[in-house]
Formats: C-alpha cells, sequence, structure tokens
DNA sequence: TTTTCTTCGGCAAACGTTTACTGGAACTTT
DNA sequence: AAAGTTCCAGTAAACGTTTGCCGAAGAAAA
C-alpha cells in the first residue's frame, strides 16, 4: 500500500501567513514562536526578541479560530441588549467595546428588541460561536436565558439581580440615592404634587426605581397619588403617551419624574405640543443621562447612571470569571448614581418664589403663571393630538 | 520506542458535545454527519434523517471555529461605522445584523469615532478574526482601509464611491433625488433664500448632498448665498453651532436645509431657545430621515434615506462577492431618497400666504408673524447663550 | 570527573471540523 | 457473465494553533 501515504493535495495554492513562516524566519520551532506570542516567561530574550523581529517584518498575527479551537478560549463576549435603537444602549456598546478590545477580547452584540424568539436566536448565536461570556443587560432576567447558558457553564453578569450560580454576578445600581436626590431636588423646590412613570414593570429594574421614588417620598411624608403613578414602558412614544395620560387628569402634578430619559423626552414633546412650558408650568425629571439629555430643549435634570461603569463592571465581572481570577472575588458590583441638574426643574407654577424666578428666564408674556398655565391645559384638553 | 505512542493525556475531562457522538449515536461516520449539516445533496435520505434526529435528541451544534479553521468560512462580517452614539447608526447596525444573522453570519461592529488610529485597531480586529467582508459606512473613503485589507483579498462594500477592485462595490445613494424634492417643496412653498447646512466636506457623501443641494437651487434658478452655505458636522452640536451662526447674520434666511437630521435637530433646538418658532418664522428640513426625527416638536420634514435598503445592500455585495454568486455582478447597488413632509415646513414669514396658514397651527399671539419673528430675533441675537 | 538537577527548546499530539480519495455495492452495458 | 459505471459512506489528511512531554545542555553537587 504505498499510493496511501502520497500528500493530498491542498485546495489552496496562496496560503496565509503562517506561524511556521515565522518560525522559519526566525530559526526557532514554532512552538518558540506561538510561547513567544503569549509571553511564556520561559522564552530566552534573544530568541524572543528574534521572533518579535521576524513577526514585525513578515506582519504576521495569529488566527483566531486555529487558538479558540485548541486552547479552548474564544476571547469573545456576549453582550445581550433589549434595543440598540434606544440610545441608553449604544452609549453602553461604547464603553464596552472599548474596554473589551483594550483587554484584547471582541464582543458579540445581540438585541433581544424584547421578544423571546429573537432573544433565544441571539442566545444560540452566542453558544454557537463559543463566547466565554455573557452581559445580560436587558434589564429583565429572562429565563430561558438561564437554562441553556447556566447548562453549558457560560459566566453571566445580570443588572440587578443576584447570581444563583457561582458563574453569575450582579451589577447592583444604585437607584435609592439617585431618585432620592432628584425627589428632594423637587421637594426643596416646593414640589408636593409629583408624578411618576415607570418602566415596564415585568423589569425588576423599573420596580426598583419605582420603590426608590416611593419611598423617597414617604421619607418626606409625601403620599403620591396613585393617579400619578403611571407604567411607561422607557420609550419615546411611551412617554408621550404616558404624559398625555397625565394631562387629561382633573388634578395634574406640578412635577414628573420618569424612569428614563426617553420616556422623560417624549413628555417634553407634549408639553410642548400642548402649549405648557417646562420648568415654568411643570417640571421634569429623567433617569439615565444620556447624550441626548444635555440637548433637548430645556437641558433635562436627571439623574445619572453612568454607561461606562456599567460597562466596566460587567466586563471584568466577566472576565474574573472567565480568567478565574480570584474565584471568592466579590460577587456584586456596585454602580453609583447621582442627580444632575440642568433647566428642566424649577419651582411649582404659583408658588410664592415661581414668579420671581421664572421672570428670569422668559418675559415675553405678561400674564401670570398660573393662568397661562390653565389656559393652555384648556387649550390642550380641547384638542388633544392636533398634529 | 513503545512509550512514544501513549495516547496523551487530555486536559479537559468534560468534554463538550462533538461530531463523533453524534456520529456515534446516529450510527454513522462523521463525515455523513458533517455531509449532512452541511446539506450535501448526496447523502442517504435515511441517514439523514437519523442525523438529524440525533442532532435534536443531543442538542448538539457545530463548533464555529473549527469548522472556519478546515473550511476557511468564518461567516463573519465587518460593519465599520464613524459613531454608534449617531443616531443613524445603530438603526444600520439594525438593519444589518437582522439581515445577516438571517443568512447565517455573524457581525463584527468597529466604531472608528472618526479617528484614524481607532480607525485602524478596527481593520486589525477584523484582520485577526479573519471577517469574509467588510462594510465601510463611515462615509469617507480612509486609504489605509484600502491598502490592509485590500492587499489580503477581503471584499468590501463603501457608501458613495466607486470600485477601484473587482473586490470592492458601491452602493450609489440617489442623494439627487430626495434633496431636489426637499427644495422645491420648500420653493413651491414660497422660499427662495434658503440655507445649506452640510456635513464635513472631507467626507464624499457630504460633497455630494451639498453640490445636490446648489444643482437644485441652480435648476430653479436661485443663486445660493454663500453666507448661507455652512459646513456642519453632522452632529446635534454641529448643528447647534451652526444655526447660531445662521442667526447672527445680518440677513437672514428663511429656510435651512440640512445635511442630516442631528444637525437638523440642533437646529431646532437653537431656534427654540431663540424663541423662534418652527415652521412659521423658519423652515427647517432634514436628511436621513431618524426614528427620532418624527418625535421632534415639530416633527421634522425630511428625506429618508432607508437605512434598511443601505444595509441590505451592503450585506447583498458582500456576500455576492465572498460566494462567488455571479461575479460580474452589477457592481452598483442604488439607494433611493424621498422627502418625507411633516410639520417643520411652511410658508415664509411676512408672505401673503404664511398669515392664513400659520393660523390654523397657532392663535395664542396676536401680533403678525414678521413682527413677532424680528421681535424674537432681536432677542436672539442679544443673549445669544444664555442657558 | 561523574552524577544529579535545572532550564528551556523542539517534537508531535490534540482541538473539532471539512473534504479529497477510496472502495464496496448496486446497476448497466456489452 | 464479465466488465464498466455510478453512487455514496467511510477513512484520514488537512486547517493553524497550543502545550504535555522529552531530552540536550549547562549548572550544581558529589
Amino acid at each position: 500500500m504505498p499510493g496511501r501515504k502520497r500528500p493530498r493535495q491542498t485546495k489552496r495554492d496562496k496560503r496565509r501567513l503562517d506561524i511556521r513562516d515565522v518560525a522559519k524566519h526566525a530559526r526557532v520551532s514554532i512552538a518558540t514562536v506561538s510561547r513567544t506570542i503569549n509571553r511564556v516567561p520561559t522564552v530566552d530574550k534573544q530568541l524572543a526578541e528574534r521572533v518579535w523581529k521576524s513577526i514585525g517584518e513578515l506582519n504576521y498575527f495569529p488566527n483566531t479560530q486555529a487558538r479558540a479551537l485548541v486552547s479552548g478560549r474564544t476571547r469573545l463576549l456576549g453582550l445581550l441588549i433589549s434595543e440598540i435603537t434606544n440610545p441608553f444602549f449604544p452609549e453602553l456598546i461604547q464603553g464596552f467595546e472599548e474596554i473589551a478590545v483594550a483587554n484584547g477580547y471582541e464582543i458579540l452584540i445581540g438585541s433581544t428588541n424584547y421578544d423571546l424568539a429573537r432573544m433565544s436566536v441571539c442566545i444560540r448565536r452566542m453558544l454557537e460561536r463559543h463566547v466565554e461570556g455573557v452581559a445580560v443587560m436587558t434589564f429583565g432576567i429572562e429565563q430561558p436565558l438561564l437554562a441553556e447558558l447556566s447548562s453549558r457553564d457560560i459566566p453571566m453578569v445580570f443588572v440587578d439581580s443576584g447570581p444563583p450560580s457561582p458563574l453569575v454576578r450582579a451589577l447592583i445600581v444604585d437607584y435609592r440615592k439617585g431618585i432620592r436626590e432628584g425627589v428632594q431636588h423637587l421637594a426643596a423646590l416646593g414640589h408636593r404634587k409629583i408624578s411618576f412613570v415607570s418602566g415596564p414593570l415585568r423589569q425588576r429594574s423599573s420596580q426598583l426605581r419605582k420603590a426608590a421614588f416611593i419611598e423617597s417620598m414617604e421619607e418626606l411624608g409625601i403620599r403620591p397619588d396613585a393617579n400619578w403613578l403611571i407604567e411607561g414602558d422607557h420609550t419615546l412614544e411611551g412617554g408621550m403617551h404616558a404624559m398625555e395620560l397625565l394631562l387629561s387628569l382633573r388634578d395634574l402634578p406640578t412635577a414628573v419624574m420618569c424612569s428614563n430619559d426617553m420616556t422623560a423626552i417624549g413628555g417634553l414633546r407634549v408639553l410642548a405640543r400642548a402649549g405648557l412650558r417646562v420648568p415654568d408650568d411643570m417640571s421634569v425629571i429623567g433617569f439615565d443621562d444620556i447624550h441626548l439629555a444635555e440637548f433637548v430643549y430645556p437641558p433635562l435634570t436627571t439623574v445619572r447612571m453612568s454607561r461606562n461603569d456599567l460597562a466596566r463592571g460587567a466586563f471584568e465581572s466577566l472576565r474574573s470569571i472567565a480568567e478565574n481570577h480570584a474565584p471568592p472575588q466579590q460577587r456584586h458590583w456596585t454602580i453609583p448614581t447621582k442627580l444632575i441638574v440642568r433647566q428642566s426643574t424649577s419651582y411649582p407654577p404659583g408658588s410664592a418664589l415661581s414668579g420671581s424666578a421664572l421672570g428670569k428666564r422668559s418675559n415675553s408674556s405678561k400674564s401670570t403663571r398660573a393662568s397661562s398655565r390653565n389656559k393652555a391645559i384648556k387649550t390642550a384638553r380641547r384638542k388633544p393630538a392636533d398634529d
């Protein structure tokens, strides 16, 4: 059987640059090249230098798939978000990408669009590509996840939810602090009639924000009117609907706090359309401090939750599990929040201070705050959606 | 030398599910399993069925790295964008991700942030992961790209720029049509004093948009005032600056056309802050039709360039090269544009029609359009940045 | 000098697929 | 019936790395 061993003809004539080419060029074995690249400390200084030089001259870089195949490390991280169209997420992605790339990782993004089927596709994609960990930034723990990923021992990090497994970490956002600051800021300005537009309440994070609001109010001895507690959906449209609902009420609040900035911005639009001025007629506070918040009119007072903190926390958690850095590591990572005061908040209309305070800002109308407000509200009610 | 052949001890005791496991379970060879999975038509119906059944029962899926390593096909596509923070891009990403995933591809996103060093890092990342093609949606052909990617025979697709190589395709956006519609819309309303805020002129796409504007104007016999041709940078802040600049002019235009929506939205903010009403005092048109455009106040009249068309065009181009579908394929892919009229455009102030037309929309002020406009402009000039 | 450690480069075995060949069985053709 | 053909499942050679093991060379100990 001599014909057997005939080397099988290779299909590609134009081979890519190979670790063997580098080895030949540097006059060492491929093992040494590999060890040099991976910075194994036992390689001789001189040899290493020669190898690096060859690598540079040949402009070689290792094949990621081959590497991953044998080492079992793909250096791939999954990032699961709810919708990339919501400005909050691109900012998060940016931060995550930056830190991941700086550490030699690549990221795989999956948008679930709040849809379980899509989510399951995302999980599958990540499983197939053998991610080393998944950051679930979807603000709601969906169960199928845990099953599929956990069963394959994939590290995960969630927002707002505890670690039921040693391979899971949690990012704990300190909603309380920021929201409390917001409520106290409003109270200090004289507001007592404060509304809260929450996110979708099936999300744990929405519940927590709402709870923090109610708690902060009660701390001040204010019991928020149930009519002023509205469930939104964290979208612009949702914010618009919520504000329309609010404006249709007989008894209006003087300030609205929103569970995220998009909601607040939607509210701002409806207020503008209805002829109500912010903050003269109504104060508005958002949450997140997305980039846009600074550029709406008026610039939005909001609670900042840093996307970079979130990104860094997620990355470090994942890495610490994947690379086995300190196994009994802290299982939580706290994300601070902080009130950023801009110009969407001021004294409530009709307050003793409001006239003078507001006077500085706008002086084109001679009617009093209160009367102009009432007039605008009446107008808004008469034609709620004229455009 | 008998000790030689002792099977080397494998490091992982808990192996992942393997093609061999499936083969054993289905009582066929691994080759048959592989062929079944890849839908090679020569496998026997019965066997194939048995294999699929085993795959299902075991919940097996192939290892992407191993696959890529031997087949040379990573099923990875690079998507190069300028900044993920600009709402235009997430919408593009969404479309691209959707179509790519539907076709079994994965995408690698790289944001250049208009920075050449970052761009080069992105290219490197894509090279290392062996993408099968790169969609360069950065709206400006940067040279280092062509060098590195072309030299490695990576297919590419650009926006607005011809194919210098058989591995490059171009997405040709029909700026002319949409912009012409915009200009004619304004002209029909009676505007003659129209400003254009362009994007950064080092980008070819910005130049094309501007050229289309000028051409459309000249077609109507209007020669735009050089003072009204402003170079922006396609950001919100840039739009604000541009509008401030415009408002500081002695002779103001009655309408502003912007090279993208973010610029227009920035302009809207400045106008609102200055007390000028849109469209009563000034008409504004954007470009892109990003999601947000519909939700600003007033809803923005804009030229739609579909992100989905762009995404689909980019993907199909790349795939046709990578998979060698029809080598002498069309080298271009045309993206249509179309004017979407919303409420940021109306008759110019002071026009015979403007009073009655505007009356429908707002009736709180009794002064004429023209006088209120002048007053507001004076105010805006006096304190250009009071907040 | 001889023996025992150390060090550190090289050899070659994985890693989990794809796919060029091979060869047996079932058909066709002569 | 013999000789081709065709069809298709199986065998094993890549793919480009990492890394366990081995052994040569030098250092240290005896």
